[in-house]
DNA sequence: TTGTACGCGTTATCAC
DNA sequence: GTGATAACGCGTACAA
């Protein structure tokens, strides 16, 4: 089964006359040996190429050192992003990251989970929508979700609310007459997502400040070609019921921002005067755009990182003889940035 | 240190009256067992809520199922979707990978490495250009890279010198007057990179169709703004050397295809009829373009099986009694596929 | 400062 | 078909 077998610390205690108990004292208390043994064991090391094994250790021990993560895909740049930075944290907390793509299936997601826990993870980054945070909680083990419903269990989300009520406010600040937001939420519209913040931050700036406005919640489907339909459908209704004015649309992201720019752009050769348009998440799309779009950046290496770090803390407090657990979710808060580009300030 | 602890094969054992040994192989080689034992043990996993340990078993056994990865980023849609291709496999071949994101520092990926070989990793994908193929052979486990210098290890990649063939042919088939290709090559312009046969296809057609071409080299930085500037200058001195001529672009990526696109679209309100473009990856932004663009396709799902596969195939092989393994490194390739869009089909 | 002995939870090798 | 027993490689009381 094994090729040749590996060099162990017996191979080293034997090689150096102390014991294996010397050697891994060597690597986890290297105070409690005198300066003089440190080198005769470092030197064996060398003379033998010696390669840790992190999975006895994880055995002995009981620290995997694994955080598992479920995210729902990387074809968007947001999560593929968020991933990225997630990853990025190993050089701040040495955490290494098991990550599995959950396409949706709830079931296999589950089969996911299974999976992460004989690995014995000690912590759990969920990303997707599809197991229900209550189900979440009962795993027993620390978890902390990102952008998605959250209940039972800790989280870290963008702020949603001053998400829309900034973007909301840009729009009024620049005399719109009307002002849309079109956004497209998991069916049905469900207040517990955080992305639902937005149109509360819409609804309430606009109820404050007397602006006339509409709230087009619409399910526009996965296909670009399908929202694409859909978002020339709307622009059409709104060209036709508002001539004249001056429209204001907040739409829930700049993927659909950018379709919105581009058939105005092919419709009328440039950016018309009578449109304003901000979209949300500071997509790579939003610089790209033929008109680089005003957006509402979520600052992902922030969400990224406190994730982790709400995690860890869980983790840690989890290894203390005398464990505090959280007796109620944390939900932890990052603010967004305004982003002003062309498509308010031509 | 521990919290309760886990039920394991002995709680099993005692409480089903066999031994450790019989409820190992309930897992492994249940046949072995009667039926009516097979269902009595059943019964006690229930009722003893087993969840089985996979660390234990990798050090017992010594196969972790375990794959690393190393990847530039995740900013690249390229890239990422690339992961996500690789992270599906799981449900084919059932292994698990530990992801590390390089950032193009060579000795942080070296670092990398060592953690997963400390994690007895049982094969290597390397995406990343760090680090040089002779070095990762040296490593004595199987390794399979993608699209990168890869002289002394397997690999998989596309076709590169077809594509910029059929780019090429595709160009010449609206009968441009010029053709040009437009590259951004890791410096110095490196022909052990796969992506260089692009050049080479290009030359080859242009010089077997006697037409006239132009070849431009130009590293371009790697921020938005710097590539926009580039861009631009090269299409102003284009247009002023070839006025009134049509002209054929083919460039090495579809981000860089895309800011020609809005350069021209911005300065024309439309997309010129004397300019055709083909970029290269069929990237989302190909498709989401204000002028969807033509494109060399990369088949990221087969090239992501295909490595995976390649590299289980090797892993198994040094599972053997009498190992065989391979004695020159295996380069599989896959075709492109050329996607006709508005920047060639107006 | 160093060593002994045992435990971590599973698989592998023999016996029976 | 089943069971003892010894690995697998490291961590850790406890003792010296």
């Amino acid at each position: 089964m094994k090729q040749k077998k590996n060099v162990t610390f017996n191979d080293i205690a034997k090689y150096t006359n102390f014991s294996k108990t010397t050697i891994s004292r060597y690597f986890n208390n290297p105070d409690s040996l005198t300066l003089e043994n440190q080198e005769i064991i470092a030197k064996a090391l060398v003379d033998l190429d010696y390669k840790e094994n992190k999975v006895a250790r994880i055995l002995a021990s009981g620290n995997t050192e694994f955080i598992g993560i479920i995210i729902p895909n990387l074809f968007l740049h947001y999560y593929a992003e968020m991933l990225n930075q997630i990853l990025a944290t190993y050089e701040s907390f040495g955490y290494k990251f098991l990550v599995f793509v959950g396409n949706g299936q709830e079931e296999t997601e589950r089969r996911y989970i299974e999976e992460l826990l004989a690995y014995k993870i000690e912590g759990l980054i969920i990303l997707s929508h599809t197991i229900p945070s209550k189900e979440l909680s009962e795993l027993r083990i620390p978890i902390v979700t990102i952008e998605r419903e959250d209940k039972y269990v800790c989280s870290v989300n963008t702020d949603n609310y001053m998400g829309g009520y900034q973007a909301t406010s840009l729009l009024a600040s620049h005399n719109c007459d009307v002002i849309f937001h079109i956004n497209y939420i998991n069916s049905p519209a469900n207040p517990d997502v955080p992305a639902y913040g937005r149109v509360q931050g819409f609804l309430d700036f606009c109820e404050e400040h007397h602006l006339k406005h509409e709230l087009i919640l619409k399910q526009m489907g996965n296909t670009y070609e399908s929202i694409k339909n859909y978002l020339s459908d709307i622009l059409e209704d709104i060209t036709k019921r508002y001539s004249g004015l001056k429209k204001g649309l907040f739409i829930s992201n700049d993927t659909q921002a950018n379709v919105l720019v581009n058939l105005l752009v092919r419709k009328y050769g440039k950016f018309p005067d009578d449109f304003l348009l901000v979209g949300f998440d500071n997509s790579p799309i939003s610089q790209e755009a033929v008109i680089p779009i005003s957006t509402v950046g979520q600052q992902i290496d922030k969400l990224a990182y406190e994730a982790v770090k709400l995690l860890v803390e869980q983790m840690n407090e989890r290894k203390k003889r005398r464990p505090a657990p959280l007796t109620e979710p944390v939900h932890k808060v990052v603010t967004p940035i305004l982003l002003r580009r062309e498509t308010t300030e031509m």
